[in-house]
DNA sequence: GCTCCGCTTTGATGCAGATCAAGGCAAAAC
DNA sequence: GTTTTGCCTTGATCTGCATCAAAGCGGAGC
């Protein structure tokens, strides 16, 4: 199952001041945190946590993607992607409040853990980390709500046109581009079935892009554009941008 | 339109110091705060910002509800409801980014208005302050989750029979309940068109909830919670938790 | 080679909910 | 009084997407 690494602390503090929207934390607060840390690997199909727990623990994603799903009796409807390097659902941990979903691995993960009450005594304790979270939580939220008007606005066609062409611009140049995910799992990322999107996929050769396989070429790059306008609202990048100057 | 009201600063000072999740911040920087802020009155029906607007002031809703609506073209879909006591959008304003949504006054709106930097300086200088806002930031993540849930797990008449059943229990113990709001806002806060709301209606009475007119009367709420059972991970409240004891 | 298994495709069908189009009903305006 | 206006209901129809079922198809293992 997972693999708990022992791991000199100055090897999980290295791994902190890597991540960008922490540059402003002061060291001693990140040392304090990687004291307690614990790097965990687990492989794709671990479950992280379950709908329902309180956490214990912390979880920082650094590596690897996890995904959140909402479940009713044993049906599993995919939420949202969390990806490197962001907190697993930092509302939960720092309201001491039950998860509203499960996580599970989809791509091996690596994972600090940090002691739920360590976490939350220092997002108290230190001025500069809470404005880290703050921002981190903030760029969570404008995520989900970036997801919900995708969902809400667009017909299944537009979301895998929307999605492909993004595959496109983060390949620029390239004619062949790889599909990176499994069919079935982008499928559920753009919340429909697989059976829905097989279908829809022949139908976007009509708009210039042409899936053959788990190759998707980019036919007519202008017309896709012209089908399925880019949106920053919706389909722009949501980095995490912490308020830089907080001491002023 | 919308009315400015001239006030003293104490009056401003004193709706801060009521808000229960500011409890913890020291009374200079909301006095602070209160020196810079406008208390703004918006009838229903007012636009109080713009999709893609970047957030000039950062607004504090303390009275009224406010409605948050994904555009596209001419085509507006309910994202959420915004209640006292909440800052809106809070992730924009720190963010300095455009807001992803329109604002709309749904019933009369008293805001406090507090220029944008003048906010995120505020934020990044009281350490109290931004613990609170993060909280703040924290529920505002788990209701929009909860949301999401309820519309990809629930069909709409899992919705509406849930939606009634709240109310049931909002007003324990009265066997006559008028609906809170009309029939065309409640469908679209459950995310369906009035035509399917109003279809649904009559079906309900099989569960044991008869709605006639604005009049709700539970006639069998054993019955009714037995087709509609609550789930604390959708249909909790979800209030502002903040993290009290932040010095430690 | 063959078989098995996971993934994908395809077809047929079903259904929830949207959309379009008339009415009904009541309170407010004239 | 009548008319207007908003809001709600009702019916007919459409359609996007899910569901169910049955093949393809390719790689891993035997």
């Amino acid at each position: 199952m997972a693999t708990e690494i022992a791991m000199s602390a100055t090897s999980t503090l290295g791994t902190l001041q890597r991540v960008p929207w922490l540059a402003a934390v002061p060291v001693a607060t990140l040392n304090r945190l990687a004291d307690q840390a614990v790097l965990h690997v687990s492989p794709a199909g671990v479950q992280l946590f379950e709908q329902a727990e309180t956490p214990g623990v912390a979880q920082f994603l650094v590596g690897g993607v996890v995904e959140l799903l909402a479940v009713r009796g044993d049906e599993e409807k995919l939420v949202e992607l969390v990806r490197p390097f962001d907190l697993m659902l930092p509302a939960a941990v720092l309201s001491r409040q039950p998860y509203l979903v499960r996580a599970r691995v989809q791509s091996e993960a690596r994972l600090l853990l940090i002691p739920a009450e360590a976490f939350r005594r220092a997002v108290a304790a230190d001025h500069a980390l809470c404005l880290a979270v703050l921002a981190c939580q903030a760029a969570q939220f404008r995520r989900q709500l970036k997801l919900a008007k995708a969902v809400r606005l667009r017909s299944a066609e537009e979301r895998i046109g929307a999605y492909l062409l993004a595959l496109c611009e983060a390949n620029e140049g390239q004619s062949e581009i790889r599909l990176p995910l499994e069919k079935c799992l982008i499928a559920s990322q753009l919340g429909m079935t697989r059976e829905t999107f097989s279908r829809a996929l022949p139908a976007m050769a009509r708009h210039g892009l042409r899936v053959m396989g788990d190759i998707l070429l980019a036919e007519d790059l202008p017309m896709a554009r012209g089908a399925f306008p880019f949106d920053p609202l919706i389909d722009g990048p949501e980095p995490v941008r912490p308020l830089a100057d907080f001491r002023n």
